[in-house]
RNA sequence: GCUCCCGUAGCCCAAUCGGCAGAGGCAGGCGGCUUAAACCCGCCAGAGUCUGGGUUCGAAUCCCAGCGGGAGCACCA
């Protein structure tokens, strides 16, 4: 008997000798595997296709903690997955190690930025080798060397060269605690993304990137994304970049020359306009209030800077009252030759459109808000109740503007109930337009426009430019060379890098200005071009642009040459899998997909988009809510893994969920996933039969189980289904247990097959487990290396599948059946069911449903 | 306010095409092992799928409405 044949099991229990130790697996194919360097890709002859899986590279904050260990763990198990698929596979791994924090870490106790942030790289990196991540640490990079922050300004001077990055001044947003410009998409909800504080806007000459000269296509292109990126992070792409079609529209102003430009979306409103309104802080509102009153000219001028003085949370408030001031300035409607009032008002944004809008208050809310607030008039123009077929009704007004509606229409007015009519409907007192539709209308009313040279359909997006200066020292120096003579003057190539003078001697403390303006001996220089006094720009970049390109450095990480090799993005690029934080959905890649597009108008790159495929994990929480030192919750990565060991903190995040859901560690049991990798591992150990011994004459029950996994598992795996693989697992394994228990035994050769299919599938969860199980099976690391075994065809057919029998939908009987069974066959046999005729009873069957050789549906009445 | 996602056992989660609601784990109960406990081994129990309609021979799955939770956007004309 099987127990017999292995006394240590007599008792049911493992001794110490067969207890499975993380800490000494681990210490003892560390360096093993460093030995084997198996992961390195792209090796000369390597005719495997290939595979670009990439983690979105940290910022080296010096440990690694919960979240690192999820996306990685997630990164790595398709790194491996693919790996045993027969491809060659690129898993590289850097450092976006420029950044605020080393350099505010600096200020605070006195260090030098670069010795903080690479002595944290170091720290760092020993934590990840014990996360045994299949990386190529060939290809090691750090943005803030100048081996890589030259390319970086390489690629600045590409876009500068094109007119895609450009000087200009206005208004941007400062954050006072950092003492730096932020742009857009590090604003959230008015605060600092980083340090939480409020935002403020200021007037300052800064450079920038076109990004929205690229706004079409970064929304197009989504469309080829879609299906391998979360929805989620395609629908909020769309909604930053918030294209928005409708017509530019033409007033004139009295007293003025010049025509002045609206944007609207609803052209098909143009009758209902009664006002105009112009952002109180742009150019033309300060033109039109100059020809006013003394009164309404101090009036304004109190007005403009106690907008100015408001931060954006004050201005994101939609909930406050509405303000402005009367121009005394009128412009005139091009379709009736109304004449409509000018107002200035905070409602209205400077950078959007033309910085001027028409007002149709009857139809739109803030609008009606604002006429209520001022008490102008409202004309109602659709009829939101009219069917969109049927009678068109007419409205028509007093000699106020009011609308006369007649008792019956069922129309509110807008100006009494305070509620906007957004809905659609008919147009209505708009003359040409009357009786339309609102596509129609609109259709019809851009016509009229375009014929008279009056206006034109127009786009207008969210998406500003990217700003990209900063005011701050640990980043890449922006290379230009300011001439008094010659303007901005890119720095010759072959003065590439511009080199970040040290930082020994310059005061980092944010004082608004770049502490790089200090550096006397760095900032004077020569023009290159006249080769007179200049000066260079002293702020550095955003570090966002040095992560929009990285992925390409990995290519060929360690060339001078060249920022990337073309002739290697052909071979790798993009990439096929990407991992990462939902915290980037906005700005990395959108940023990345901009760069990618620049590089290939460039020549430079024979792709659009960046990444194929996007995985985005959830976050680890603690009870319920964001782990943080303040709230007590935190779970330190490091007393973790020493407590379970690197296998069973990747199995434990693996099995959580789906990976794109949150993770609360209260949930999971770091302990369960141990007791998961024991059993498994002790299996490896009972194991008699040797590694040559026939598969055939073993267990069928556990042959099929194991070859249905080995079918299953990478459908579930392509399709990130990493907690349903690792659940298949435990129920191979749990099987194993079973037939070796109470089954044909330890000798059976279904139990050593099923015991190394587990290591080799368990080597994407629990590298360190399965290696060791595969040396005790009787083979040579690596089982990282080992093929994926193909699921034998003959194993998966059943003999006998179970068909079940309905009477009007309710189960009444199970039939085993041939999974050959043709249909007419399984309806007789259902006829033939006693369980099933009882049922029926009295009743006639009236039709049958057959789903051959699943099941039988009997209809009766 | 607008848009999107999600509600399955005490808890975390499974369930190819619409076809037997349960794969796995945690917690729980019982038994074995143990002087005892832990570990380990075995067994057991537990929901009819948030609510209400609809489509269908058949709905956790599709459609509509509501409730609950989460996320994103938000004075963008």
């Amino acid at each position: 008997m099987a127990e017999h044949d292995n006394p240590q099991h007599d008792s049911g229990r493992a001794p110490d000798a067969e207890a499975w130790d993380f800490a000494a697996i681990q210490e003892k194919w560390t360096p093993v595997w460093e030995e084997l360097d198996p992961f390195a890709a792209g090796r000369p002859g390597d005719t495997r296709p290939r595979k670009y899986v990439l983690d979105m590279f940290p910022y080296p904050s010096g440990d690694l903690h919960m979240g690192h260990a999820e996306a990685f763990g997630f990164g790595d198990i398709v790194a491996r997955y693919w790996r045993q698929q027969g491809f060659d596979v690129l898993h590289p791994i850097g450092w976006d190690s420029f950044g605020l924090p080393a350099e505010n870490a600096a200020i605070k106790r006195g260090v030098d930025p670069r010795e903080w942030t690479y002595a944290n790289i170091a720290q760092q990196k020993a934590s990840f080798k014990t996360y045994a991540p299949s990386f190529d640490w060939s290809r090691e990079l750090h943005t803030s060397d100048p081996e890589y922050y030259k390319w970086n300004q390489w690629l600045f001077l590409e876009l500068f060269k094109r007119g895609i990055a450009y000087r200009k001044e206005g208004l941007v947003n400062w954050c006072p605690n950092d003492q730096t410009v932020l742009a857009n998409e590090q604003v959230v909800d008015g605060h600092c993304e980083r340090c939480g504080f409020v935002v403020e806007k200021k007037s300052l000459t800064q450079w920038y990137f076109r990004v929205t000269d690229y706004a079409d296509r970064l929304l197009d292109d989504l469309n080829q994304l879609e299906g391998n990126w979360p929805s989620k992070v395609v629908a909020m792409q769309r909604n930053w970049i918030g294209r928005s079609a409708g017509a530019d529209v033409e007033f004139e102003i009295e007293g003025r020359d010049a025509r002045v430009s609206v944007f609207t979306t609803r052209p098909d409103t143009l009758y209902g306009a009664t006002f105009m309104v112009v952002a109180p802080d742009s150019d033309l509102a300060a033109e039109l209030v100059s020809g006013a009153s003394a009164e309404v000219r101090m009036r304004f001028q109190d007005y403009l800077e106690k907008t100015q003085a408001e931060t954006e949370i004050d201005r994101l408030n939609s909930e406050r009252p509405k303000t402005g001031v009367f121009l005394e300035r009128y412009a005139v409607n091009p379709v009736n030759g109304e004449r409509l009032p000018i107002w200035a008002a905070d409602y209205v944004l400077a950078d959007y459109g033309h910085g001027a809008i028409m007002a149709v208050p009857a139809h739109d809310q803030r609008d009606l808000d604002f006429a209520r607030a001022f008490d102008l008039p409202v004309r109602v123009v659709v009829d939101t109740n009219a069917p969109v077929t049927g009678v068109i009704p007419v409205i028509h007004f007093d000699e106020d503007g009011e609308p006369i509606l007649p008792e019956d229409a069922g129309l509110t007015n807008p100006k009494e109930t305070g509620v906007a009519l957004t809905g659609v409907g008919r147009v209505i007192n708009s003359g040409p337009l009357d009786g339309l539709s609102k596509p129609n209308a609109i259709r019809r009313a851009v016509e009229h426009l375009e014929a008279r040279g009056l206006g034109r359909a127009a786009k207008n997006y969210r998406l500003r430019d990217w700003l990209i200066s900063r005011q701050r020292y640990w980043g890449t120096p922006i290379p230009i060379v300011h001439c008094p003579d010659c303007g901005e003057v890119a720095v010759p190539s072959e003065q590439l890098p511009v080199r970040l003078p040290d930082a020994a001697g310059l005061d980092l403390k944010p004082k608004g200005t770049s502490p790089l303006g200090a550096a006397e001996d760095w900032i004077n220089v020569a023009c290159p071009q006249c080769g007179g006094p200049a000066k260079r720009d002293s702020d550095t970049m955003d570090t966002f642009v040095d992560s929009s390109w990285y992925y390409l450095r990995f290519l060929n990480a360690n060339d001078d040459d060249r920022a990337f090799d073309p002739a290697a993005a052909e071979k790798w690029a993009p990439v096929d899998q990407y991992v990462g934080g939902v915290e980037h959905a906005i700005l990395h890649l959108l940023y990345s997909r901009f760069i990618t597009k620049v590089l290939f108008d460039a020549g430079y790159l024979g792709f659009t988009e960046p990444f194929t495929s996007l995985l985005n994990q959830g976050m680890v929480l603690m009870d319920g809510s964001k782990m943080s030192k303040s709230k007590g919750n935190l779970v330190e990565f490091a007393s973790e893994l020493s407590a379970h060991g690197t296998d069973a903190l990747r199995v434990t995040l693996a099995f959580a969920g789906p990976p794109e859901d949150d993770i609360d560690w209260a949930d999971v049991s770091p302990t369960g996933s141990a007791k998961f990798l024991a059993r498994a591992w002790r299996i490896s150990g009972e194991v008699t039969s040797s590694p040559d011994v026939e598969w055939k004459g073993g267990d069928a029950a556990l042959r099929r189980a194991t070859h249905r996994l080995l079918a299953d598992a990478p459908g579930l795996l392509e399709q990130f289904k990493f907690n349903v693989v690792v659940a298949r697992l435990m129920e191979l394994v749990n099987l194993t247990r079973k037939t070796i228990d109470s089954g044909p035994g330890a000798g059976d050769p279904a139990v050593r097959e099923a015991s190394e299919v587990t290591a080799m599938i368990l080597n994407l969860f629990a590298p360190y487990t399965a290696e060791d199980m595969w040396s005790r099976l009787g083979y040579e690391p690596t089982v990282a290396l080992v093929q994926w075994r193909k699921a034998d065809p003959a194993l998966l057919v059943e003999e006998q599948v179970t068909a079940i029998v309905q009477v009007n939908g309710k189960v009444r009987d199970r039939l085993e059946v041939s999974p050959k069974v043709s249909a007419d066959e399984l309806e007789r046999l259902a006829r033939g069911s006693e369980a099933a005729l009882r049922s029926v009873g009295d009743g006639e069957i009236i039709k049958v449903v057959v789903r051959a050789p699943k099941l039988v549906n009997l209809i009766v009445r």
